[in-house]
RNA sequence: GGGCGUUUAGCUCAGCUGGUUCAGAGCAUCUGCCUUACAAGCAGAGGGUCGGGGGUUCGAAUCCCUCAACGCCCACCA
């Protein structure tokens, strides 16, 4: 077989994705192994793929082949999630650039154009998984808006609102003024601005030219002022007690008001009070009985009930204001201020509190249930430090505000009687027997009800997925929920761990009575190299699948994983890209040789070859053992790195080149065959990481049956495996480099022959022909003194010695002994040192010392060995 | 304002309950090699008072205190 001195991905990755997807190797239906779950965090649908999708799926993807290798019924759940808010501005925005406004539709006509959206543009971000390689089951894909998800959220809700858990109420929500909705107190964002500080004057009634100062960031919300509020405790203020004041330009009189709430020391001690349109002034107002002014529209303009600037935007008002109250003389001052202001997640303006009629969850009941097993790790987060972030969150959780109102997501299924109130029901039929038993009225029709127009968060979707998706909530007792619920892992990023997370624990136990995963691995952001986050507006942000052209799926995702320990954010480099790429090529070019080899039935296995392949059986099973552990510990880019070295180092590096026949030989098939099998098990081992080159190696290894594939195949077990043969090949790596350096200063190359002298007892004997082929030697020899003109070094305690005639440079000899005995007597200065301390023999361990007395004995045997080649030279 | 985390080689990170020459890995750098698997490679080498200071201890990268820088989360100070 001719293969290509260079590895190319393309001719590769779609034909072997494809083969997987023809045997239908991602598929998973319940049966009598071990399950093994993990639904994939939803992507928005109508997405397009990132390069923290990259590292996300390539994490479950490493996690679902491996846990398939170690024999379990693998079930990775595709989907994708409508977005609500986000898929509706996308909507709104192209519909806008077709001159078509949401407001001149109806609900119906914008949902149609939303589906046709979401069906030309949705999913191409599941398809772009399979570029990376991800071995989900498709048949499974699912949609957070297809009819059993939804379903499913309608029954929750209903189940919820008997429940007595939800509850519709005016209070005091975080407004979206472009997307015309309210928002959870996640979705808002808090950003430090640079902004002013405004000292108003409000003119105290009936005492002329006598004013107070307030100060404010808003002045454009002066309109909706209903009292000025002081500290009761604040003396220079005192003289304000039961005064009235007038609101600038507004020009109404209002009351002062006492609080402890108000800070004596900020600005002057006076605050204005704005109860419609901040949350402690809200507050306030409550407590005072204070009338509510609400100055604005849906669209952060001024309303009709503000009577000045009627029609202007907020922001406008402000700079008008700000002049308008400086011709009037009451604008005392202006300050540079830095205060946060409240940002909408998703349209990015900010947020306006605002009262208004909206539906929530309490949330108390579920946070009780979700905290305990996340604190005491039955459910275990990866790194724990996030369970600090959950604990904290949860211990202080305020209820959830559900109601969006938006057209695109789950329709609150809340239907309104025409005399008022309300049922809440799963179909319009339940609707109305409940509304005509509510009523009392039996010839309520359908069309008397109307349905609340609000949708539902996006998240009350989202919180259910891993129930949803095995249909545990229309069925809770169907075969697939039994078995695959609870799932394995989640792998997700921080940033969601209240909106999701936190939540899908809660809906579970409610659900369920059980966790919905097991573990949770956060990831980190994806970074550029210098630190930033990627962002379309900086340009540092690669192209996933570009990257993938360029360097292959499994370069890409091993230059991912190498970056990534778990929870840290990730540089990401292409550089990184490269030396996954370089990697490929290496075990390509492994492939290469060993596939190369002409194969001889008759010829015996050399002493070398018997002996590499004991040790690299122990290298291999000592990995296997050390791969479980770190698995375990979800530390994959370590997992990636010990096999990136099992591979590159002790096989390719030393292993092939001990067992590599001369050239022009056959090798002996016993070797042969043992290689094929090692390969075989490395192959077994990358696979999680890279599969498509290992899938088609494996394929080339041996002759294969149609619909055989590596990614089926098991993983072998941890072994026990003899440590002492390892160890006495480190001594065996270190005699090789000695020699190698010998040839490298002296520039003797490697088709000269050369000898090896061992003064005294050589330690590894058993292992001479090892050290005897990859050195090139004529002869090892145990000396009781070694040759004259003889190049030598240490390892351990055992002197080596290459005896190279007149090539020696007696001076450069001399200078690097000298520089080693140096050495040698240095450190056995430090540990006679620690010896003499009396304290130190007196409280320090037994074998602690004896440590100590071991390495003093070395040390003055290496001592010794050196003076002796020094008068050699010397003399 | 609270809480958490980080700080070890040029870069990204390992170093578990203090003790094997414990200061490590990968990448990058430098030197020498186009050796018939691979120059996307091979053989070597250099590089760090473990953020600063103090303490505990026979012994500290590791434990304690303190300071500093950076990052994240939460919070109603206008």
């Amino acid at each position: 077989m001719e293969l290509a001195s260079k590895y190319n991905p393309a001719d590769v990755e779609g034909k072997w994705y494809q083969y997987w997807l023809d045997h239908k190797l991602f598929s998973s239906k319940p049966d009598g192994r071990e399950p093994y779950t993990v639904v994939i965090p939803p992507p928005n649908v109508t997405g397009v793929l990132h390069m923290g999708h990259m590292l996300n799926n390539t994490i479950q993807d490493i996690l679902v082949r491996r846990a398939r290798m170690k024999g379990k019924n693998a079930c990775w759940v595709p989907g994708t999630d409508h977005a609500s808010i986000a898929t509706e501005a996308k909507v709104v925005n192209k519909l806008a650039k077709e001159g078509i406004k949401k407001t001149d539709l109806t609900r119906e006509e914008f949902l149609k154009h939303a589906w046709a959206w979401t069906d030309e543009h949705g999913g191409i971000i599941l398809k772009q998984l399979r570029k990376l390689g991800a071995s989900c089951d498709w048949d499974r894909t699912a949609f957070t808006m297809d009819d059993t998800r939804s379903a499913s959220v309608i029954r929750v809700f209903v189940d919820l609102y008997n429940k007595g858990l939800i509850y519709r109420g005016v209070r005091m929500v975080n407004w979206d003024p472009k997307a015309l909705t309210a928002l959870s107190d996640e979705e808002v964002i808090y950003k430090e601005e640079h902004s002013k500080l405004y000292y108003l004057r409000y003119k105290v009634e009936g005492e002329d030219g006598r004013y107070a100062v307030v100060a404010t960031t808003r002045p454009e919300t002066i309109m909706g002022d209903t009292a000025m509020c002081i500290n009761p405790n604040d003396p220079k203020n005192q003289w304000l007690r039961g005064k009235k004041v007038i609101v600038p330009l507004v020009n109404r009189v209002i009351p002062v008001i006492e609080d402890d709430y108000v800070d004596i020391e900020f600005g002057t001690g006076c605050l204005k009070v704005t109860p419609a349109h901040d949350v402690n002034d809200y507050m306030l107002g409550e407590k005072h009985n204070l009338q509510s002014i609400d100055i604005f529209n849906d669209n952060g303009t001024i309303s009709e009930a503000a009577g000045l600037y009627v029609g202007m935007d907020r922001f406008d008002v402000r700079k008008q204001i700000e002049e308008d109250l400086q011709a009037a003389g009451l604008l005392e001052k202006v300050e540079a201020y830095t205060n946060k202001v409240g940002f909408s997640e998703r349209t990015n303006v900010p947020i306006e509190p605002k009262l208004s009629m909206q539906w929530f969850l309490k949330m108390q009941h579920f946070a009780d249930m979700a905290l305990p097993p996340v604190m005491n790790d039955q459910l275990r987060f990866f790194p724990p430090k996030y369970k600090n972030t959950y604990k904290n969150w949860l211990e202080n959780i305020k209820d959830w505000c559900i109601s969006r109102q938006l057209w695109w997501g789950h329709r609150i299924p809340a239907y309104f009687l025409p005399a008022g109130g309300y049922v809440v029901a799963e179909t319009p039929e339940k609707a109305l027997e409940l509304a005509r038993e509510k009523s009392g009225n039996a010839d309520l029709q359908l069309s008397d009800l109307r349905q609340d127009e609000d949708c539902l968060d996006t998240w009350f979707s989202s919180w259910l997925w891993p129930i949803s998706l095995f249909n545990g909530i229309l069925d809770p007792d169907n075969d697939e929920i039994k078995y695959y619920y609870p799932t394995s892992d989640l792998v997700t990023g921080p940033d969601i761990i209240f909106f999701w997370v936190a939540r899908m624990i809660m809906a579970g136990y409610e659900y369920r009575g059980d966790m919905p995963f097991r573990n949770v691995y956060f990831t980190g952001i994806v970074r550029d190299k210098i630190g930033r986050k990627m962002s379309k507006s900086l340009g540092n942000s690669p192209d996933p699948l570009e990257l993938i052209d360029k360097y292959g799926a499994d370069g890409v995702r091993m230059g991912m994983m190498l970056a990534a320990p778990a929870g840290n954010d990730i540089l990401f480099d292409e550089a990184l890209c490269e030396q996954g790429r370089n990697f490929n090529n290496k075990i390509w070019n492994a492939f290469r040789l060993v596939k190369g080899w002409n194969v001889s039935a008759e010829a015996e296995q050399p002493e070398c070859s018997r002996v590499a392949t004991a040790w690299f059986q122990a290298t291999l099973d000592k990995t296997i053992a050390e791969l479980d552990d770190l698995f375990g510990k979800y530390r994959l880019s370590e997992a990636l790195m010990l096999v990136y070295k099992l591979f590159w180092d002790e096989f390719s590096g030393w292993y092939l080149e001990m067992v590599k026949p001369a050239f022009g030989s056959p090798i002996d098939k016993k070797t042969y065959e043992q290689t094929l099998s090692f390969f075989d098990c490395l192959l077994r081992l990358l696979h999680p990481f890279m599969p498509f080159i290992t899938e088609e190696l494996w394929q080339h290894l041996a002759d294969r049956n149609p619909g055989e594939s590596l990614m089926v195949q098991l993983v072998p077990e941890a072994k026990t495996f003899d440590s002492e043969l390892l160890v006495r090949f480190e001594t065996v790596k270190e005699v090789i480099g000695g020699i190698r350096t010998i040839r490298l200063q002296r520039n003797i190359p490697q088709k000269e022959q050369l000898a090896l002298e061992i003064v005294g007892k050589n330690p590894v004997a058993e292992i001479n022909a090892v050290i005897a082929k990859l050195c090139n030697l004529s002869a090892i020899s145990e000396v009781s003194a070694k040759s004259e003109g003889a190049a030598a070094f240490l390892v351990g305690t055992t002197e080596y010695a290459v005896p190279l005639g007149s090539l020696i440079n007696v001076e450069e000899e001399l200078k690097k002994l000298e520089n080693d005995l140096k050495y040698q007597e240095g450190f056995l200065q430090s540990v006679l040192k620690k010896l003499g301390n009396e304290k130190f023999v007196s409280k320090a361990p037994a074998s602690v010392i004896e440590m100590e007395r071991k390495k003093q004995a070395d040390a003055e045997t290496k001592i010794a060995a050196l003076r002796e080649s020094i008068a050699a030279l010397k003399k």
